[in-house]
DNA sequence: GCAGTAATTAGACATTCGTCGAAATAGTCC
DNA sequence: GGACTATTTCGACGAATGTCTAATTACTGC
């Protein structure tokens, strides 16, 4: 849960989850996209993994990211309990 | 949206929040559940302010917060569009 | 006004965070 | 093996964060 709302507490981050929503992307067309250093988005996608909302693959030179949204159900679950 | 998603990235303030649910309690009660000192829970109920998580009154020599969850309303619109 | 209480503000400190450029890793193609 | 490309890792840096103690503000009751 900690990971989860540290991932989501940067709009960068937030961006991301976003555009993965057309579909999955791989690194450099992510970074692409944001106009701050490819580490910077290589450290982004990090924590977004480490919270699971995304996963990664590799498919020869190519990571490609694709949006886990099951780990939202968590924070929707907790939530709801605000919303009863 | 940055200073709700920044509110809710400390365990302490979502512990207040879940406090909160149980009704309104004073600046005091609230730091009592918790360990740390009340400079510093006055700082997380000030973050919480700042997101409109809580409103604040006062009457007398105490001050009374009381939970406000509409704002989370639009926490639950933006996790909705990963959820269709 | 003075003493006492609830809460906040001020200042300091160590830690974490977001960012970068440079270097390293991993893969492809010749 | 060597050149090239995609991505990550490594250090470094300033800025933001969470915590504390001490001081301050705001209020009550004498």
């Amino acid at each position: 849960m900690n990971a989860l709302f540290k991932a989501l507490n940067d709009p960068t981050r937030r961006a991301i989850l976003e555009a993965l929503r057309a579909g999955p992307r791989t690194a450099g067309e992510i970074a692409e996209q944001f106009q701050f250093s490819k580490p910077t988005i290589s450290h982004h996608l990090d924590l977004l993994r480490q919270a699971d909302l995304v996963t990664s693959s590799k498919q020869g030179l190519f990571v490609t990211y694709t949006l886990n949204t099951t780990v939202l159900d968590e924070l929707l679950g907790w939530l709801l309990q605000f919303k009863p």
